[in-house]
DNA sequence: GACATATTTGCACAACTATGCAAATATAGG
DNA sequence: CCTATATTTGCATAGTTGTGCAAATATGTC
């Protein structure tokens, strides 16, 4: 993930921006462990199925990572990645040119 | 804008998950005035009709502002907003339990 | 092996989205 | 008023996406 490509952070975001997906992601954030995608269902009021299509679409974007266990699967935040590729863009969008003349 | 909402931050986040309203906003981010959008519309290769839906959304997602300038409008990011919003969800994924049993 | 539980996949479908083009509108300058 | 330039809107369209259900698969337990 190349914060100065625009179609690179688009993407990443494009995988945050839909409501269940990012309440998978406000839930695994309150999680103090891996969570399975059972226990993950309760966020968001839809079929099983379609909570394993949005973490796979979570993973594909390395938002969360994910462990078999058993015949569960548990899904992990990606917190250092995440952090690093928001806080890339917030001073991208902060810096640039904001302080132009001062320097 | 709630950063503790999971709708409202995925709302934004879709709003900047596409490339080219993505490209968009860094072209904006790289602007030290602000720009029409004729002048946005070098940056993606698209319809000027698409970049002023583009824009459009953007602005409804507050990500940037518009002011009338004679025949032209002026777009500018609206960089405090945006960049509060981004480290709050930075801060949200990367305080959380991160050091739980450590305070 | 039979069964239970968890997850994924195939399929269908409705809704949404990005796009281009042409027409409409807004505004400035003669 | 006419013309030029900038932006928006209406319309059509192709592609994408979120969803549920049922079937398939994976894995653990007996």
């Amino acid at each position: 993930m190349d914060p100065d490509s625009p179609q690179d952070m688009a993407a990443l975001l494009k995988a945050l921006g839909e409501a269940n997906r990012m309440s998978l992601v406000y839930e695994l954030c309150d999680a103090n462990a891996p969570q399975n995608a059972m226990c993950l269902c309760s966020c968001c009021d839809v079929d099983a199925s379609v909570v394993s299509r949005h973490l796979k679409v979570l993973a594909q974007e390395g938002v969360v990572t994910s462990e078999r266990k058993g015949r569960e699967k548990t899904y992990a935040l990606n917190r250092e990645e995440l952090v690093r590729s928001l806080r890339a863009l917030a001073d991208k969008i902060e810096r640039t040119c904001h302080d132009e003349g001062r320097m």
